[in-house]
DNA sequence: TTATTAACTCAAATGACTTGAGTTATCAAG
DNA sequence: CTTGATAACTCAAGTCATTTGAGTTAATAA
């Protein structure tokens, strides 16, 4: 499977610039909520009127709905625009060796139906079959019409391509020298982008947030981190970028890749649990305040100190958040034993974002992330090709 | 001082299409050396007309000259462009708290003047003045005419504000607090673009090499990371990314900062040195294969690859350059001696690229790099800010 | 020698934005 | 309560840069 770095620089003309402007409007209803036209125009750099023709537009496409008026001081008080959440939907889809998620997500990023399979193996030919009957399910259940469909964002497990990290679980059988990316364009009909876990998540967190600079710490089986930079994806020359859970951290026991210490797989191991441990039982555990768990959760916060002073000094994020397939209790307290990193250049006064926070937690976290690829498309311009 | 993460996302109008047209069309023609029309239309996207329109345009800025035709097989032989090395300049800046080092770099990226200094102090002033005077004295011996300068690419010592890794020894002192960026537009009437070494050279880097994903290892006093994704430099909430030195890597005396097994500095202290050790002692010591010299390169080698490994996985970067002010010998030989890590990402049979290579070398590397954020703005839509 | 091909030019058409005049509704001041 | 200032918005004309389509030119292949 090939992953082009894909520098494509393309010229502008009239349409084009259009399709930008639109997208830049969108993009500011959304992170504001609501707007009027002037003020878009004002904050986009464009005439009042060039945002009238584009609002009408976006309004006759069924994207936008009116939303009263609004009145700040003198003057004509302002129509508001909000983003119509039954406008557009997008396709998040979750595949795993051992399960398939998927959800239909509309505009407002809320999902308005979500599946889940269990998979009897990883044949290219089953997995697009069990997601096309997903996908049909979904739309016949809440009603959506297919061309309302955007897009499908993938998240499929890393690393991408034969490497040096290939083979040690997680990936999907039989699916290294294949061209996901087609492979699932044709099958579905639709515009794809494919992407590890950890960057979805991450994507998902930024327009939740609004934060444009940060990192994502990822927990699945194993950990990842998504990169946000300038509000761009760092997806590396591969796709792999992230591949955090290889890194050796100080322990104990001498030095240990970061995964071995920080992920479900290391609270399996430590708890010696013959089979898999998954959130709802880690809650349960977590809840219980197993002296076990919470042993390994002190060991676990100073792996988490570790990589938090790596992650902050090669990248010098806004703002570092937890999430993924844990309990947010869990991570909540995780939090507050981990000790934040004094030899940092995250460590400054004048930062107004929290140096570790929780982001979205639970089972779906990465399949609405992988939706939230495509959402973000919509919202942004010239992130066609991201 | 403050970094804004400046997300300021604008509208497109026709004038900004044609701004970005004209940049596109540029950077087409650099990074192919020279190019026809027609050519650059269809890489583009854009009708031969609007690209004739264009070239006509840069041609009588003086930003391109014609350079002979070129036929490939049938039809009309192609008209070839090429970019006028005098059409513009950038003043290239790097300032250390005991020098300063300036240069002028023409459009084909090559210094037509450079000077270097030793600095008393570092108060603004003075440097301000300084700075001033050597701009004064290079565009005189170049009879470069300063309406040719198309801004000024400066590289001061990071951590950019108060943060946790500052007060170490190389940053400027009595700048923490100042909008170093104003302050320098002010003074030199220019557009300014603000970097730490790492982040210029590695810059620099891109355009020689054609690369745009890449992480560039900047050797100066200290080790600095560049990385740049998708073509953009990552720079960070703070403009501190980059921070590799304070990182932990394993050493036979336990775990230690990687700054502190890999810098020249790491040398001066190994040769039990009193006085700085600079680049070109240590070329001394190279050519005399030097024992001491040697058993360090053995011990770097390793940390080296410790660091190879995590930015590796962590950026999956499609190559990774050593660069920066120590004699390119040195580092050829450091890169045989080092072991590419196995467990990686980036350990994959189908990237064309070395994982390892060699850049640009020596004392002006940070200065050449520097001017070089200029230059890519020139040849870059969108990239006005960065 | 001739047909084909591709780069390029010219002039008109198109698309999207800007400009400027005019309308409307709110708030603030008298 | 009236009046004036203000700001959002609309309409119509103007501008800018691109596209389109009909030539023109020069090289290669047949």
């Amino acid at each position: 499977m090939i992953m082009t770095p894909a520098p494509l620089i393309s010229g502008t003309n009239a349409e084009r610039s259009r399709m930008s402007n639109r997208q830049a409007a969108l993009g500011q209803i959304r992170s504001a909520g609501q707007m009027g036209r002037a003020e878009i125009a004002r904050n986009l750099g464009l005439s009042t009127q060039a945002v009238s023709n584009i609002i009408a537009d976006l309004q006759a496409d069924g994207l936008l709905v009116e939303a009263g008026t609004r009145s700040q001081g003198r003057g004509l008080p302002a129509v508001q625009y909000g983003i119509n959440a039954e406008g557009g939907y997008a396709l998040g889809v979750e595949i795993r060796p051992d399960a398939i998620f998927t959800a239909i997500v509309d505009l407002h990023g809320n999902a308005t139906a979500t599946r889940r399979r269990t998979l009897k193996n990883n044949e290219p030919e089953y997995l697009i079959n069990m997601l096309l009957k997903l996908r049909a399910e979904m739309l016949e259940k809440t009603g959506v019409d297919d061309k309302r469909l955007m897009g499908a964002g993938i998240v499929i497990p890393g690393p991408f391509g034969q490497t040096g990290v290939s083979g040690l679980g997680s990936d999907l059988a039989g699916w290294q020298h294949l061209d996901a990316h087609a492979l699932f364009e044709e099958a579905l009909q639709l515009p794809v982008e494919l992407s590890n876990d950890a960057n979805a998540a991450a994507m998902s967190e930024q327009i939740t947030t609004g934060l444009n600079n940060f990192a994502y710490l990822y927990f699945g089986a194993g950990l990842g981190l998504g990169l946000i930079n300038q509000g761009q994806l760092v997806k590396g020359a591969f796709g792999n970028a992230g591949e955090i859970g290889h890194v050796q951290v100080m322990t104990a026991n001498g030095p240990q890749s970061l995964e071995s210490q920080l992920s479900r797989v290391a609270i399996q191991k430590h708890m010696n649990a013959n089979n898999t441990i998954d959130i709802t039982a880690i809650e349960y555990l977590f809840n219980q305040s197993d002296p076990k768990l919470m042993q390994w959760l002190d060991a676990g916060a100073d792996a988490l100190s570790q990589a938090l002073a790596l992650i902050e000094n090669l990248f010098d994020p806004q703002s570092i958040i937890l999430g993924g397939a844990m309990p947010a209790p869990l991570l909540e307290y995780l939090t507050t034993r981990t000790v934040l990193p004094t030899l940092s250049v995250s460590n400054r006064e004048d930062n107004p974002h929290p140096r570790l926070q929780i982001g979205t937690c639970g089972r779906m976290a990465a399949t609405l992330g992988a939706a939230s690829l495509i959402l973000n498309r919509a919202f942004t311009p010239n992130a066609t090709s991201l």
